[in-house]
DNA sequence: ACCTGAACACCGTTCAAGT
DNA sequence: ACCTGAACACCGTTCAAGT
């Protein structure tokens, strides 16, 4: 014991892929997508960027890495209980994750559009597909089901990631503003956001998406679940 | 007439936003985002860097102006037959745009998280939403009702936007591949997309990605169109 | 008003050299 | 095997100077 920690004292830390992985993290949460530079982590890391290089190919790497480590975190939970709450779990999760760590949004998106079925991509509809499986959709459709719902599910992550941090009220001030501008949209060319400009006001981007999944599984009941 | 080409042959062309806008598309579209660069566009221009400043704020600015250029003749069209029908129209005008400008996906997703309902998003969300309107959805529900159907559309052309351009071969040997793959992956951490490969090798993008949309389009129907 | 183009302050990445 | 850090080849953006 006193030998494992005078040894790792000798040595500080060792510098492994983890470690760089880890604060590339604490970089993006703390200031953005900006702020992840090599030379920033030579600094943090009190080292060089061969020796970063050593450890990763490349940047683009690094933030698939990072992304998927906060996916694995916000994705790993026990089995839950009916479906479509394991569903609706699994959705807020990744929603949550996003507000969580805003640069999130951007990386998955860039992922998904690179990379398709990279390993962020693969562990989110594993997330979703294995509860549309439990729910008695038909085999033949899980695919379908489960891509639609991922792809509602990103999309709505994706609009609503830079809700204001913290302030409420910054919150309703943005909806007030938005609203007013909707407002003066010119009647011709936007007829409906004009018409929508209120329920901009009033409504809540986490209810909203909420709602949105409740949509998309009441189209999955009526299409794919026979005597619902 | 004849004064008039001879000044515009004189001036050659005269640098505008405009001209620089559509340089830009030009740029995308041969080579990517990557390509889209100050120095590539006083090239081609032949002008200076700040000449290109004086015109446009920044790179960001000129992205989104290229975004909502194609965008908007992408959604060009006569308002269509029956609500369902336009819905499709609008989503499948998104998604060939995309597939046309490959650099279009990472862009609107961007725009989507930077600037949530910037001039690009709100030309989506009117063209969906004018129809849904039309779709006997109560009005309470017309801002969630659309916001869903434009999430699920951008998610999917995101995730679709690299199909292999040109050959059809490449894209089944991509399929293949991609199922195979899946196939192989650990059984305890990845049942479901073990179990869905064979739906992988055979299934046609465009053709799931109207799936979507008309699963999305049930849900509607199913909670807000009475008597249906 | 509109444009030029050198200069500035950054990047990611490489690589000979060290241990 | 793992790391150092100077050097390279790029970027976007600015700005004094021109017309």
């Amino acid at each position: 014991m006193a030998v494992r920690t005078h040894q790792s004292q000798r040595r500080r830390q060792v510098l492994t892929r983890e470690r760089i992985v880890e604060t590339a993290v604490e970089l993006l949460d703390a200031s953005g997508k900006d702020a992840l530079t090599v030379r920033a982590l030579t600094g943090r890391l009190a080292t060089g960027s061969g020796a970063i290089y050593w450890h990763i190919g490349n940047m683009d790497e690094l933030l698939e890495a990072a992304a998927d480590a906060v996916v694995a975190t916000a994705l790993a939970r026990p089995a839950e209980v009916a479906p479509q709450d394991e569903i609706r779990a699994v959705a807020l999760g990744l929603f949550d994750a996003v507000a969580e760590h805003p640069w999130l949004a951007a990386q998955l998106a860039a992922q998904l559009i690179r990379n398709p079925w990279g390993p962020v991509t693969l562990r989110i509809f594993e997330s979703v597909g294995r509860p549309v499986s439990a729910l008695g959709v038909p085999r033949d459709d899980w695919f379908t089901t489960t891509s639609t719902l991922v792809h509602y599910v990103l999309g709505a992550t994706a609009q609503t990631s830079q809700r204001a941090d913290g302030f409420e009220v910054d919150r309703a001030e943005f909806l007030a503003t938005a609203s007013r501008a909707w407002r003066d949209l010119d009647p011709d060319d936007y007829p409906f956001m004009r018409a929508i400009a209120d329920q901009m006001r009033e409504h809540d981007d986490r209810e909203q998406f909420l709602t949105g999944v409740n949509l998309v599984l009441t189209g999955i009941a009526a299409l794919h679940i026979k005597g619902d």
